[in-house]
DNA sequence: TACACTAAGTGGTATATACAACCTGACCAG
DNA sequence: CTGGTCAGGTTGTATATACCACTTAGTGTA
């Protein structure tokens, strides 16, 4: 049944309900086994299997009636599209062919709005990257990063066009980003922004400021980035309370 | 110390916390007492306190360090405006004076399109109404509201000039708005939109499609807006995996 | 028929306990 | 001075148990 290992036992169940939904077995608007049922299935206690629920029920995927049971969600279009992701793993769970350009790279000194942002020094080294965003050849998005941790400046000798950012982040430097808050505006296409992403001036795009925190709840990129109005939407979940 | 009540006593501790966060009392990186203290001091034990903490860290007032501690997050802007909130309270965490204009209501078919968003069946009679909603007596967006559930033909005889729709359907209709799922696109504003706006045609603005669900997951609300580009940001945190 | 009650099942809250994984600082041996 | 060990703190995971609040279906009574 459930392995003894370095996966928790409430992370295994987790993943085996969430499996169960996605995968269609347990429908929309279904009941799935009460927690006293999984308990003995799996063989744990009952708090460990509402650590599994009780997770999946805030990412969406379930929702419980007091004195009725737990019951699968409707299937939402925003649920593989409201998690903190690259510009690649965006573009694939919107099953779009992700392609970069790199624009220029650079070490650049933290102007005194930067700085506050990553709660850093003006004047301290960070370094910046811009990118030319397609989806399915074609362009989609300027996007403009600035990244901050000890040893940042490694990223100039990385490949940016072939490797994602997040993953270099996570993988290969140990500075996985976990949590992000963005703002979202609405604004016009200036002439340079119209012409790398072949639209008029004019035309509507959208403007994403994120930023991005790591584990320990540190800044670690400040990112500006010009979506075209026209081809991308952005999704979002918002929880009363 | 706590008290036994209606309230839960997780949920009182989870308030005493926020209190102390927000509050100053215990500042952004300070390290708050440890699980163990908290049990201790206010008479719970530990899984209990564990939960009050485990929502405020999902809240992001709060973070955790294995081994460490847990401590109080850098104060983010979107703290009170990624909740699920009508216009009126939206305004209000934004320190701005909301107003309304309710130029049109009344009860209406659902068409194919809607009725798919709402759950329901073509023609099924739905309350609209389309308001201006005004910040500091400018105008900022328009919102067209299509409300269905039992009884909502009631709707057509409140006065939602001065009533917010949200408060109305949670303390009076029994049918509070929960979650809400979101699309966000860039656009140019329409004649019309333009003018009821006080802008020009062709500026920017963002377009605002929510579908809104009760506690049941039952759709209660899909809402179309149309925001000024120039007066307003959307914010939204992301987590990752 | 209509209504009240009951019993069983559900999730919600709460306690007490135990061990694992991880971090820090103090101490000690080389 | 360097490196390792250890003790004691922290959060993370997990169990077993109990009772509460709510829903439903069935039962019984008026």
């Amino acid at each position: 049944m459930l392995k003894n290992g370095p996966v928790p036992r409430y992370y295994q169940l987790k993943e085996i309900i969430r499996q169960k939904v996605t995968g269609g077995l347990w429908g929309p608007g279904e009941s799935i086994p009460s927690e006293r049922e999984l308990c003995e299935q799996y063989g744990l206690s009952r708090m460990t299997a509402r650590q599994s629920i009780t997770e999946l029920v805030n990412e969406g995927y379930l929702y419980r009636e007091q004195g009725k049971g737990t019951f699968v969600a409707q299937p939402k279009i925003t649920q593989q599209l409201i998690q903190l992701t690259g510009f690649t793993e965006d573009m694939e769970a919107r099953a779009k062919l992700p392609a970069t350009q790199v624009l220029n790279h650079a070490m650049v000194p933290a102007d005194a709005t930067i700085a506050a942002m990553l709660r850093i020094k003006t004047g301290q080294l960070l370094f910046r990257v811009q990118r030319l965003r397609l989806a399915n050849g074609e362009p989609l998005a300027i996007e403009t990063s600035l990244v901050n941790f000890i040893g940042c400046e490694h990223l100039m000798d990385e490949d940016l066009e072939h490797d994602s950012l997040y993953q270099l982040l996570e993988k290969k430097y140990g500075q996985p980003p976990l949590e992000a808050d963005q703002e979202i505006e609405a604004r016009l296409a200036s002439e340079e922004e119209a012409r790398l992403l072949k639209i008029s001036k004019g035309d509507p795009v959208l403007l994403i400021r994120r930023s991005t925190y790591t584990d320990r709840n540190q800044p670690l990129e400040y990112a500006k980035s010009i979506y075209r109005g026209d081809k991308y939407r952005f999704y979002t979940r918002l929880n009363r309370k």
